[in-house]
DNA sequence: AAAGTCTGCAACCGCTTTCTT
DNA sequence: CAAGAAAGCGGTTGCAGACTT
């Protein structure tokens, strides 16, 4: 049975709302309230049809709407909450006072998605695309073939293979080694991955991981987070490494055997934004300001280009998890 | 300065779900 | 319970303004 259209499109008005529209829409909706959508246009003056007053009332003329920028945090909590409901717009903006799904619609389509895939992480799945990293000098090592990774594949984590992939692109055979031997421990070792060389030490950090204290995603700026005790969150089921070069502007090669290490614009952001975090965490904690000197964001970085790193790598972390039992 | 291209967003389209009779 | 209507939803389009050549 087809379904026959909302209205009679006979002569109704298309486009975009004029004032006078918007005014009648607006004193009709406060005197009557929403709803009755049918029988609104006619009851109000308007040579509209009752899907496109809704449409207006509920994308644009609603008291409630909160209009420009989203915030760091929305996006944030955009990200998460679409990298588990994926498009499910309504059910995101539901979240989201004051913004309607149109509305997040539109800023995933123009800008998140946009940044997702231009860091290297696809949008659908929020994983590292591997499309973009070169498996083959992974798959052709010696050291590291591709039976060992299949006598791995029960114990490692993915997402750790990913980032192993990563490194592997960046011929960092040793390290890598080391973070999946690592891994057949069963989980990542903070202090293993520090070790590599990959990631400079935070000793500062590494001192409260292994008492077992946890740091949530403040996930911008790594340098602010090692240097920069009041950025160190409570406990909250979150695990942040954070991985940032010695120079903080650079990516740091291994010293002496790997003079040729070269990391691509995308192993840096990776690399250097690799967290840990829960997927249905809580609200985040206000991102830190942002540093100059940051690699990721920059003196010539405007407000689009904050980076968003959210995301990218989600672990669980085990019930009683302890650090102190996996301290080399 | 003009033409072409890009970008962001409001609005539309059509399908699905929910409600009403 | 079924049919029809209304509402909800997500994908897509069209256009105005910004930007680039």
């Amino acid at each position: 049975m087809g379904r026959s259209p909302c209205c009679d499109k006979n002569g109704l008005k298309k486009g975009p709302w004029t004032q006078e529209e918007d005014q009648k829409l607006m004193e009709y909706v406060q005197l009557h309230g929403p709803g009755n959508w049918r029988t609104l246009p006619k009851n109000a003056g308007l040579q509209r049809c009752g899907k496109s007053c809704r449409l207006r009332w509920t994308n644009y003329l609603r008291p409630d709407i909160k209009r420009g920028r989203f915030s760091f945090e929305e996006e944030e909590t955009i990200i998460q909450l679409h990298s588990v409901l994926g498009n499910k717009w309504s059910a995101i903006a539901a979240r989201l006072p004051g913004r309607t799904d149109n509305e997040i619609k539109n800023y995933w389509n123009t800008h998140i998605r946009k940044r997702l895939i231009r860091n290297g992480i696809d949008p659908v799945t929020h994983t590292p695309r591997l499309d973009l990293l070169d498996l083959s000098t992974m798959l052709n090592s010696a050291q590291f073939n591709l039976s060992n990774l299949l006598n791995l594949q029960t114990l490692v984590n993915p997402e750790v293979l990913k980032l192993a992939t990563l490194l592997a692109s960046s011929s960092n055979q040793e390290n890598l080694e080391m973070i999946l031997n690592n891994q057949m421990n069963q989980t990542l070792n903070p202090q293993t991955l520090v070790n590599t060389s990959l990631l400079a030490p935070s000793t500062q950090l590494l001192n409260q991981a292994s008492h077992g204290q946890y740091f949530s995603p403040d996930m911008v700026d790594m340098n602010n987070l090692i240097t920069n005790d009041q950025n160190l969150m409570p406990p909250d089921n979150h695990v942040i490494i954070p991985s940032v070069s010695t120079d903080h502007d650079q990516f740091s090669a291994p010293a002496s055997d790997n003079a040729s290490f070269q990391p691509s614009e995308i192993d840096n952001k990776y690399i250097q934004s690799f967290y840990f975090d829960s997927v249905l965490s809580t609200p985040m904690s206000s991102p830190t300001p942002l540093n100059s000197s940051s690699t990721l964001i920059n003196s010539s970085s405007t407000d689009d280009d904050r980076e968003t790193y959210c995301s990218m790598f989600k672990f669980d972390i085990p019930e009683g998890f302890e650090f102190d039992d996996f301290m080399l």
